[in-house]
RNA sequence: GGUCCUGUAGUCUAAUGGCAGAACAUUUCCUUUACACGGAAAGAGCGAAGGUUCGAUUCCUUCCAGGACCACCA
């Protein structure tokens, strides 16, 4: 074969192409409804439609592959389904911005037909780019989380919880973001740190000052008390007392609690309707009046006079302004404070009077926390978010959404006598803007409905992915697949969607959705965690073009499960070099194997050497795997691979390879053969189209099985192992190397011929494979006496 | 403020109660019949202080520095 000619001979993008529509056009990843094996199933994360995918989803979705390919070579029967997670709020939002339009200008329908008509043209892009990075779903078994089909299993999901007592209609503040112009949930609000400005204002009291410092001058209509903390010894003489609010003259009692902070401000704080949760504390607490100041879309109200219009931060300008004018602003400090914003769109978050939905499940704290703690979690640490979560839960789970492209809520309302009516569950899906339900209303007997206009949260539906797999698949099948095995996902999603399927799956079945739970990091630029809004994106898209995917995927396997990766080129520029140097590997192992690869009657020394090396290696790599530790299994591979068989080993064998005796082939044929076959399966789950590449180019003839993703697992061979073995092997590579390094400092070429000279008690050590280590280092001879090199 | 994770060569990572192993970068050498997108070799490292121990990079405590999640946010 020509010289450096690997330049040119592997071709990536073709060679990845032709296993791409292989494995699909012949279902190698398809699951087996009729097979007997025992099935592993995985509730695949259906990807957010907000985009193309993005690295970190290309490294943890990689990460979940390899456990995938792992166990499909185990001789599971491997239930790997698909979904895109395509509706609500995220959807939206993309649809907006590509499309740039606005859901609020348009009809309902129109809006739900631009988002539909967008996804059925990208959707195909977008999974196109997990088929490119080899996941090894089966992709027949696909669910759209605003298909007609999740549809119905949410619709279904929402009745079920009804019937339970679990839903609550509640006309109450909850958390409103005025961007989106919808209901929020806990869950979505994130902190953000902005700038802002203390103003310090004064109220009147009996013609006396006090100063109030806010930030939120704007909710001066909207303030229906003033407290001080009870322990205040400055504010005691008001108490009682009435203040007088500025600009708009009108008079709020002063009342002493202990949640106002005498350090904070000047000690004294306004409370207005829905600034703040401890506003709506003290609202529930002290029965106070009920004044909205805002409006669902963020400006101000009729409450706010001759401000009634303006946006919240225009008219915080303008009373600023107005009091400066009027001499009652005294001081202005400039703080940095963080606030709650929707984590969609970053919008401040309001406190809205609205009707909502909510999922009633504070009362279950403690059962959540031992659900959780049923959970097998991998690693072991990160079951403490999900505590910390638990513990800090402070609002029911509103679920319904303000906006158009969802589920919608399988109900009516009684226009006579406001009673909820519910979809038959054997309607479903319905859709009450369009459908009318059967019959009459159950309590009064009236016909005439009000349908109900909201959609679920996108979570409600995302929340029910082990139904929607498991019931893609036929009934008599379901019962084996749920519980499922693994839930794979990444850190950032254990509040949103791994807590609320345990949630749901607990309230509808009384059962954990999953066993394992295996959660990966995510990737970082410099250190810092990648963002659109910072700029400092990889595209694995890019990454893929340029290096191949087995590269990213190799990468991906760098780093242990759960901890966070760097992403750093020249960790894929290695998965490169690993693929063409395997490819060479196996080149060379081949282009000297001819015929039929028989076991040897007899298995050279050194042969049997390697080999109970590789069964370590086996025994080492399984035992990680098992455990999700990937990782492990990869860099003990890799390491084998390169310092010991293609270093060491290839170069061992090389004299008996091209002019042993018959025997001595037929011992090194039959250790090559096998060997490389077990490198090539045990990085299969990381490589998976090199391995295929090779193992249809060299091994097929040989073995049954139509793809190496097919083959089953390495087990160890069945070989004579001794004690010292690992010692001797250990004592040959260290032989070697010592030699080299004389050579290296001599500048001679690793060919040089040499006479060795080497303490007895080694050369007895190695007796039996004193020619492979005289063939490797080509010395003329070996001496006993001390370590010399001489050069001849 | 609460909870958790991480500090290892210039960079990025791995393992481990007893020689800290790779990769990239640097330097030197080798045109060798799988591979120059290669091979051989060199230098270079356990955040700080205590404690447990015969022995600590590893276990414990404190501190320092990063990061994440949660809460507060007048």
């Amino acid at each position: 074969m020509d010289k450096g000619k690997s330049n040119e001979d592997y071709n990536f993008k073709a060679v990845e192409e032709k296993w791409r529509k292989f494995w699909e056009k012949e279902g190698i990843y398809k699951f087996d409804s009729k097979s007997r094996k025992e099935i592993f199933s995985i509730d695949t994360p259906p990807p957010t439609v907000s985009g193309k995918m993005h690295i970190g989803h290309a490294f943890s979705y990689s990460q979940q592959d390899f456990i995938v390919r792992f166990k499909r070579m185990k001789g599971f029967n491997v239930f790997y389904p698909f979904g895109t997670d395509d509706n609500g709020v995220p959807t939206e939002r993309l649809v907006e911005k590509v499309k740039k339009v606005r859901a609020r200008d348009m009809t309902r329908e129109k809006f739900i037909k631009l988002c539909m008509d967008f996804l059925k043209q990208e959707l195909p892009k977008l999974i196109q780019d997990w088929k490119n990075i080899g996941i090894s779903s089966d992709f027949k078994l696909y669910y759209s989380t605003i298909s007609d089909y999740a549809r119905k299993i949410s619709q279904w999901s929402f009745l079920d919880l009804y019937k339970k007592g679990r839903l609550e209609r509640r006309d109450a503040p909850s958390m409103w973001c005025p961007e989106c112009q919808t209901g929020i949930s806990q869950v979505e609000a994130k902190d953000k740190e902005e700038e802002s400005t203390f103003n310090h204002i004064v109220f009147k009291v009996n013609g006396k000052d006090i100063i109030i410092a806010t930030t939120r001058p704007e909710l001066l209509p909207a303030c229906v008390a003033v407290f001080y903390n009870t322990i205040d010894e400055n504010y005691k003489k008001y108490k009682g007392k009435k203040a007088r609010v500025p600009l708009f003259n009108f008079q709020v009692p002063i009342m002493e609690d202990e949640r106002a902070d005498p350090d904070k401000g000047t000690g004294i704080v306004m409370c207005c309707t829905f600034g703040d949760q401890t506003d709506m504390e003290w609202q529930r607490a002290y029965q106070l009046e009920i004044k909205e100041a805002i409006t669902r879309d963020g400006r101000m109200t009729e409450l706010a006079g001759k401000y009634k219009g303006m946006k919240i931060n225009d008219a915080r300008k303008a009373m600023l302004d107005d009091l400066k004018k009027a001499g009652l602003l005294v001081k202005q400090e400039k703080i940095k404070h963080f606030v709650n914003v929707h984590e969609r769109c970053g919008t401040e978050i309001e406190f809205v009077k609205s009707k909502q939905w909510f999922v009633r499940y504070l009362d279950l704290k403690k059962e959540m926390l031992e659900w959780g703690s049923k959970l097998k979690w991998h690693p072991a640490y990160m079951k403490y978010r999900y505590d910390n979560w638990v513990n800090g839960l402070q609002w029911d789970w509103l679920i319904s959404r303000q906006r158009y492209f969802g589920v919608p809520f399988p109900i009516w309302y009684c226009n006579k006598c406001h009673n909820v009516i519910l979809a038959d569950e054997k309607e479903l899906p319905v859709d009450p803007l369009k459908d009318n339900p059967k019959g009459k209303c159950g309590k009064c007997g009236h016909n005439w409905f009000e349908p109900e206009k909201d959609v679920l949260d996108t979570w409600f539906t995302s929340s029910m992915t082990p139904r929607l797999a498991i019931e893609l698949v036929s009934k008599k099948l379901q019962e084996k697949l749920f519980p499922m095995d693994l839930r794979p996902q990444s850190h950032d999603i254990i509040t949103f969607w791994l807590f609320n399927t345990v949630i749901k799956s607990q309230l509808h079945y009384k059962k954990n959705p999953f066993r394992d739970v295996a959660v990966s990091g995510f990737v970082t630029l410099e250190g810092e965690k990648m963002s659109k809004s910072k700029g400092n994106i990889i595209e694995p898209q890019v990454v893929m073009d340029k290096f191949g995917a087995d590269a990213l995927r190799f990468w991906a396997a760098g780093s242990k499960l759960g901890e966070d990766i760097n992403y750093e080129e020249k960790d894929v520029v290695a998965g490169k070099r690993f693929v063409i140097k395997i490819l060479n590997a196996a080149r060379f192992v081949f282009m000297n194997l001819k015929g039929k690869i028989e076991k040897p009657k007899k298995l050279h020394e050194l042969d049997r050497l390697l080999l109970a090396r590789i069964n370590h290696i086996i025994k080492e790599a399984t035992k990680s795997f098992e455990s999700y530790e990937y990782a492990r299994c990869k860099n003990d591979a890799v390491n084998f691979f390169w310092s010991i068989f293609t270093d060491n080993y290839l170069e061992l064998v090389k004299r008996r390879v091209y002019s042993g005796t018959k025997e001595e082939k037929e011992s090194a044929f039959y250790t090559l053969y096998h060997s490389l076959f077990t490198i090539l399966k045990l990085m299969a789950p990381f490589t998976p189209f090199i391995t295929e590449e090779i193992y249809h180019k060299h091994f097929k003839n040989h073995e049954k099985e139509e793809s190496i993703h097919h083959c089953s697992w390495p087990d160890e061979f069945k070989i004579k192992e001794e004690k010292g073995d690992e010692e001797k092997f250990d004592l040959l590579l260290d032989v070697i190397s010592k030699v080299r390094h004389e050579k290296s400092k001599n500048k001679k070429s690793v060919k040089a011929e040499i006479i060795l000279t080497l303490e007895k008690e080694k050369i007895n050590k190695l007796k039996d494979i004193i020619q492979d280590l005289k063939d490797v280092v080509n010395a003329k001879e070996i001496k006993e006496g001390d370590f010399k090199v001489e050069f001849v």
